[in-house]
Order: C-alpha cells, then structure tokens, then sequence
DNA sequence: AGCTCAACCTGGCTGC
DNA sequence: TGCAGCCAGGTTGAGC
C-alpha cells in the first residue's frame, strides 16, 4: 500500500476540500475489502458533517458527529476527490458523495478496509485496531532521543529481525516495506541484525533514519510507488528515489556495491553488503 | 508473549 | 499468443 507518506499526501489533498462538508449519499460497489464494508453506513453518514480528517498510522480518520470513519488503504487503495457526475471506474469501491463532489475509494486487490466507530463507543484511541499501534514518528515522543528510546526499548529481548521488527509497526508506526529498506540503509544496519542486538547509538540512526526517509517522501508529495496517484489523480510531482529498494544486482549509490535482495518474513528486504553492518 | 506463515484479492510481468 | 507461475505498497489471525 501506500506507507505513511501516501497516506499523509492522500490525506492533505483531500481535506480542504471534505473538512466541513456534509455527506449526502454513500454508495458501496462493492463492499467485499479486507472486512465487510459496514451496510449501516448509508443509513446513518448522510447529513452527517465532516469534522476533522486525521491520521494514526496508515489510518485515515474522519470524525463525524457521531462516530469515527476509518479508511485503510491496504496496498493498492487510493482516494480521490472528483466530480459526482464522473463515470465509475473498474475498482471504484466505496464512494461517499457530498453534492456535486464525491469522495471515491478505488481498490484493485480490497486488502483496504471502510470501519465505523461510534462515539458512544469511546474513543477512537480505543479503536482495537488502532491500540497496538506504535508511536507517530513525527510527534515529540519519537523526536530526538525519544525515538532512540522507544527503538532501544521495544527491541530488548527480541530475536526477530531489524527488518521485521520495524515493519511490523508496535515501536512505530508508518515503514512500510519500501521505506524499511530504505530507512535500514540511511541508517547502516543490516536488515537480518536481531533486533536484541542493536546497540544505543544503532536505535538512534535508525530513528533519525525513519524521520529523515518520511518526512522526505512526504515532501516529493508522493512516493516510489509505480502506480501511486495523489488525490488529484497525479502520480507526485517528483518520484521519490530509492537507495536499496528494488535494486537488485544494480550498484550501490555510495560504495558500488551490488545490491542483495533476501526474503524476511515473505516480504523482500534490499541492503547493500559493504554499507550495512549487523 | 513471541515467532512463523497462510490468507485475503487482482493484475502485471516473465518465461516457456 | 497463451498460459502457468511468480511477484507486488499491508495486516490479521491461527498454530506452535
């Protein structure tokens, strides 16, 4: 899917033009996603105002007045604003219309999801997806040597991989699969080092790493991703590139040497040998 | 509790 | 061309 950076340039694309506007319809294509699409949305979202349009995680959040709307996009989602009288396209999934623009959530795979989360239920923080979610690594708690911290202090004990722990999101959350690569390589750790074993200053290059990797993808405005399109349709203004990942064989952007590619937990890691140490 | 792995689903690419 | 096989941004949940 779209990483935390998607997600976040999806999210600032699109609340300018939902924040305060009214839905007046929603219409499921298809609500076979990861979960089954809630059918009471139809019933309860009409005339309901959006309030706020956040994130947690790879989560967008949108508060309604009495109840929390919870959009993941899975790995192929993507959500656009356009006109209502646009023709549906293959894959539209789910469009929430407000007047004369809808909201639509296009999904090849339907590994995204579309939750509701009434307030009389508490907290969206309560949200059991959402509660074993790892810190936001852009806030103050994941600055500095906070964010050493937290690393350093989720991964004693663990045997599992550098790479998997990180990609797995309890500590922090937003690496995906492509910026895991590319964050491991920023910080020079070898992508198979137990997690156990990263010493102090190791957590701290990797958290300032996964800060520095974030933050820039977010600022390209999009992605490494092929086929990622903002919520203007566009596919960024720059594409982002990569240091390690999907550069097998290919040489590395600092030392010239090739890149390896190895499977860790079915996913594919990217490393250079000589940069990254374990 | 932590780890591994199958599963969800569709499309695109590679190689025979 | 056609088709089988493999791969892809994520995450849960079962089983050990």
């Amino acid at each position: 899917m779209p990483e935390l950076p998607e997600v976040e340039v999806t999210r600032l694309g699109i609340q300018p033009h939902l924040e305060g506007r009214k839905v007046s319809a929603v219409q499921v294509i298809d609500g076979r996603l990861r979960w089954p699409v809630p059918s009471i949305l139809n019933k309860i979202l009409p005339g309901q105002k959006v309030i706020s349009i956040k994130r947690r995680g790879k989560y967008l959040l949108f508060e309604m007045e009495t109840g929390y709307l919870l959009l993941h996009l899975g790995m192929t989602g993507t959500l656009r604003v356009l006109p209502s009288s646009e023709p549906l396209k293959i894959h539209d999934r789910v469009i929430f219309v407000f007047g004369k623009i809808s909201l639509r959530l296009h999904d090849p795979r339907k590994f995204g999801a579309v939750l509701w989360h009434p307030k009389s239920k508490g907290p969206i923080e309560s949200y059991p997806l959402l509660l074993k979610l790892g810190v936001e690594p852009f806030l103050t708690e994941f600055s500095g040597e906070h964010g050493a911290d937290i690393l350093y202090q989720h991964s004693r004990g663990r045997s599992i991989a550098v790479k998997q722990f990180l990609l797995a999101g309890q500590a922090v959350v937003g690496v995906g699969n492509i910026y895991c690569s590319e964050s491991l390589f920023e910080a020079g750790i070898h992508p198979a080092k137990a997690a156990g074993k990263l010493t102090r200053s190791q957590c701290s290059r990797l958290a300032a790493a996964v800060r520095l990797i974030l933050k820039r993808a977010i600022e390209a405005g999009g992605s490494s991703l092929k086929d990622f399109v903002n919520s203007e349709g566009d596919p960024g203004h720059f594409m982002v590139q990569t240091k390690v990942y999907d550069r097998k064989d290919q040489a590395c952007k600092v030392c010239k040497t090739p890149i390896k590619q190895i499977v860790q937990g079915q996913r594919s890691s990217y490393f250079c040998p000589q940069c990254q140490k374990r």
